[in-house]
DNA sequence: CTGAAAGCGCTAACAA
DNA sequence: TTGTTAGCGCTTTCAG
């Protein structure tokens, strides 16, 4: 009898999972052909496989992933941190990181910050520990020194053990440090936006919402920036209030900034969560949606389609950043083959277009009237989504 | 020199990380001191305690999760199989069950079947080789009789290697199966809202939506023909199309449906994805919702608020149900002592009540006519969301 | 308070 | 084709 079976029938007769010590002895064969059989990476007889799978039926068996992943092959876990799994934002890029995950062969594990940068590097370690293949950091960073060292730190402990951090849509932490990166064009779509409405006559624009410190932020307000100084029009620091990124700010700071009696004919919100609060304080406020006041989101995530009216907003490839973020990183992957070649050159951006829907109109000449238009969301002929600028996508795009 | 490095020394300069060893080398210190520092379980004299702590520092040692799981202590992760992430039926239930697991120190694995039961087998077998302490399988399961027999196999699997399996918002798969239970008044809440149409007046209601062979759908589809037996009203089979849980699904059905002439003053969609793909038909066909045609879902998802008219609904407990889950299934919970003395018992359901909001009006007498209301969405008085029935949580609920 | 040593379950040389 | 045997990195008695 093997050592371990003896130990263990010392031990008494408590829980205990069968190992492949006790199907090798219930096949009468050794440990290292039941090794063979399960892997099946190496020739074994077919009476023999017969008596081990057989073994491992009877015994119930059930391989332990973690002396697996000891014993030298790769423990096959993709890590992913998000804000959020609800928000559409994250969830699409997850959704991404999942599937090519999964067809990696690899495991997802999911942590959630809730906004918490500190949580965020906890995540890092504990995923480190985990010996994750590849580590996704998804979203905007808090543009704080010491926390991007904090993840450059990270990102070299990752690599010195064969793991990657990857990151995703936020900007990189310093020139060598071996990260890769998945961005889309932030600040490109941002001013496509701000330029699209201008270009509706449109000149005194609130934007609203996105917490102040985040990257994603920055580079949202540069492209508007940016489109405002090209036609020439002053950039009013009274039009410009960050705050978060859900409905709920969207909605509460929008209905301060009315009821202060702000000027503005249009709205950019910071993403298409604050769009959502934003439209229903200007219901609540009785002014309508395009015609008193245009409104843009950001991200185009689904319910921008569902909204009456239907929201013109960026989209952003969220699913095919997840996607490109484990292929990237990833044994196995044709991409990553030379992602490991170029230390911290492992960067590609993907485009970002507006999407013109109905949530914007000419800006009215007088301060109040009618335009005879038809109210949106009844018996109105459906107008297919056009499409502004669209770039093909690992190409940055910068509309101008 | 201690062996492991020995070793290391003759495999040559390639890539490696610190061990214990190598901390405590350089601590000078014994493996065990460095894991009782690093544990903190066990009293280390101060000065020992910092000389390890130093050492780890400068080493950048991450502990190996896989060795810890393998030396004794759990694997402290819980899994989470559900169909897609995106999907904001499961991702709430996701959000609840990634939140509580993180509070009992639990890192969350999810994993997406898309629908094909054999992919969740599959990962339930994964989660389990991972030595979760917790494998949540999350939403309707498909009627099958063997593929009941496989589930209940591998829970009773789990819960020999002292894990759990939790089903969370669908049917057992047999008497003393050792599986957890959290599900929801599915029945009931079909129930409400059928009688809810009815009440308005409402006696040809189409079901539209759902996989046929799905639990949920079933259950969904037994309480909307309770209300329909209970006021006398046959239920047509004509008026039942099942299909998917899709905006997709919803939108061609009912347009095929639309043109073919059946008659409906009502639709139950399966699901609030149904619903708004059921809303685009309507739009489309030139029908206003609720003045020609009323329109419910289920679920109530953040998009049924944003919808316009904003969806009736019924509201499902979703992150509560995720928590549950978890609290039920590992340890370091009260709820989880329980638990594991009622083998197959370990079940909690959740009440669910309808919301009504705007797209339910009482049935017109005449064929067509105006009903001189506001159009919806514009300066219309917002109502505010109204609770039909609301039962506290964890009682069950059935409205008559 | 600290060290020595025995595994946890599996894989991967190396032999046979 | 199959068996033997080292470890993988950590925790945990059991001594001291």
């Amino acid at each position: 009898m093997a050592k371990a079976a003896a130990a263990a029938a010392a031990r008494g007769p408590e829980r205990r999972r069968a190992t492949v010590i006790d199907v090798a002895a219930r096949a009468e064969v050794s440990s290292a052909t039941v090794s063979r059989v399960l892997n099946g990476n190496y020739p074994v007889a077919r009476a023999t496989r017969e008596r081990v799978e057989d073994a491992v039926r009877e015994l119930g068996y059930v391989a332990n992933a973690h002396a697996r992943a000891l014993a030298g092959t790769s423990s096959r876990t993709v890590g992913i941190i998000v804000q959020d799994v609800v928000d559409p934002f994250f969830a699409h890029i997850a959704r991404g990181v999942e599937r090519a995950a999964s067809e990696a062969g690899r495991l997802c594990m999911v942590c959630c910050t809730h906004g918490d940068p500190r949580r965020e590097l906890a995540f890092v370690d504990l995923l480190h520990e985990q010996r994750a293949d590849a580590v996704v950091l998804v979203g905007g960073a808090h543009s704080d020194r010491a926390y991007a060292r904090e993840v450059a730190r990270r990102a070299r402990d990752l690599h010195a053990g064969g793991a990657r951090l990857v990151l995703c849509g936020r900007p990189s932490v310093g020139r060598d440090v071996p990260t890769l990166s998945v961005e889309y064009d932030n600040e490109g779509g941002a001013f496509a936006l701000t330029d699209h409405l201008l270009t509706q006559g449109h000149d005194r624009i609130l934007y609203l919402g996105g917490p102040p410190d985040l990257s994603t932020t920055r580079d949202r307000i540069a492209g508007h920036r940016r489109a405002l100084e090209l036609r020439g029009v002053p950039c009013a620091p009274e039009l410009v209030h960050t705050g978060a990124f859900s409905p709920v700010f969207g909605h509460r700071r929008l209905t301060e900034l009315l009821a202060s009696g702000l000027t503005f004919s249009a709205v950019f919100a910071a993403n298409d969560m604050v769009a959502i609060g934003a439209l229903q304080a200007l219901e609540e406020a009785g002014l309508r949606v395009p015609q008193d006041v245009s409104l843009v989101g950001y991200d185009d995530v689904p319910t921008a389609q569902v909204m009456r009216p239907r929201l013109t907003t960026v989209h952003v490839p969220l699913e095919e950043m997840g996607r490109h973020a484990v292929r990237l990183a990833v044994p196995g992957t044709d991409a990553e083959a030379d992602a490991w070649q170029q230390p911290a050159g492992g960067g590609l951006t993907l485009g970002t277009h507006i999407v013109v829907r109905d949530s914007v109109a000419a800006r009215r000449p007088g301060p109040e009237g009618a335009r005879g238009t038809a109210r949106p969301g009844t018996t109105r002929p459906q107008t297919q989504t056009q499409t502004q600028t669209d770039t093909p996508s690992p190409v940055r795009h910068r509309p101008m």
